[in-house]
DNA sequence: TATTGTTATACTCTATAACTATA
DNA sequence: TATAGTTATAGAGTATAACAATA
């Protein structure tokens, strides 16, 4: 096995805690009001980078506002549809789809399994493991689908299905190098 | 004084380094593939948010690599901007746009300080500071800027100017509550 | 009392590198 | 030698809370 055993020290790994909501007691905090009156932003209206990253910071606020009931983030939440819909996946694999470093899905994994949401399974490579989700995981995961597809209609509320699907297309483009 | 004077403690505060380019040894690591082939990724294909936080990563890394050579992140770009068009701004003032605490405000403005970049000017009220780019700052900020453009046009090439104009638009109708 | 800038502290995210157990 | 998972470590980012100076 990779090391050490999954049932052993692996899900036992320091994990960090859900992260309750913190009461902002003086209100000096991340509310990221899309655009402020009197201010000047010159160059940043015109960038894509720009719009993208607000926008993003934004989607981001009212995801862990939304989701805040649950422990989850648009990164474990990504993580778990992936291995939802692509049973056995290795970590590595994983990795990569998530576009992170191998050493960050391990941490992830270790709070799901410990959690009960998913298992380490043999893989025909002992080095290796599949990943699954357990039913419990399936459960969870089912209500966070929900949670996630309210809170993605209410941050899109203000653009038709046609606009979305467009909005998600010119997204695509981005970054793509014409060679 | 807001607590210690500007020429002594504070520019001298700690600074972190420009953070270097680093080789990726074994590659283990961030490039944040748009689609990988083979992997379901079911809801996520349907999810704004996931679509935004995707090309944001994409720009980010993009934005990172092309700006290398300068000590610079889309942070303190904006930052730099935001002060040279709206001269005078406050700290607090500054955080607010920004969408980041107060605290956060500090290293960066620290930063530029001891760089030479821009000074804290006094104000009517001496709890406060005006901020201003010094003559350096501004010749700075300029080459930031051409380099920010063409970063941002290299990115968004797949997007005629219309698209462009077009994305940013549905982007900053994002977020926004209809009551 | 309230506000500005500041500091101290802590937590999250994520990277690199080295290590282990396999292959 | 190369690969999968793991650990140790470190750095960036940013938050909260408390504090000094000032309003």
């Amino acid at each position: 096995m990779p090391k050490q055993s999954p049932a052993t020290s692996k899900a036992q790994a320091k994990l960090k805690a859900p992260a309750a909501k913190r009461p902002a007691s003086q209100a000096q905090a991340p509310v990221f009001n899309a655009r402020i009156v009197g201010i000047n932003y010159d160059i940043l209206e015109e960038l894509t980078g720009y719009a993208v990253r607000r926008a993003q910071l934004s989607i981001y606020a009212d995801f862990t506002a939304s989701l805040g009931a649950y422990d989850i983030t648009p990164q474990r939440f990504s993580s778990l549809v992936i291995i939802s819909n692509n049973p056995g996946i290795s970590q590595t694999r994983l990795a990569e789809v998530m576009g992170i470093a191998r050493s960050g899905v391990v941490a992830i994994i270790d709070n799901f399994e410990q959690a009960g949401l998913l298992e380490r399974q043999d893989a025909g490579d002992r080095r290796a493991y599949n990943l699954h989700l357990t039913k419990e995981g399936q459960r969870q995961l089912e209500k966070y689908k929900q949670a996630v597809k309210e809170h993605d209609d209410r941050v899109s509320q203000q653009l038709t299905i046609k606009e979305r699907q467009q909005l998600r297309a010119l997204l695509g483009k981005l970054c793509i190098e014409s060679k």
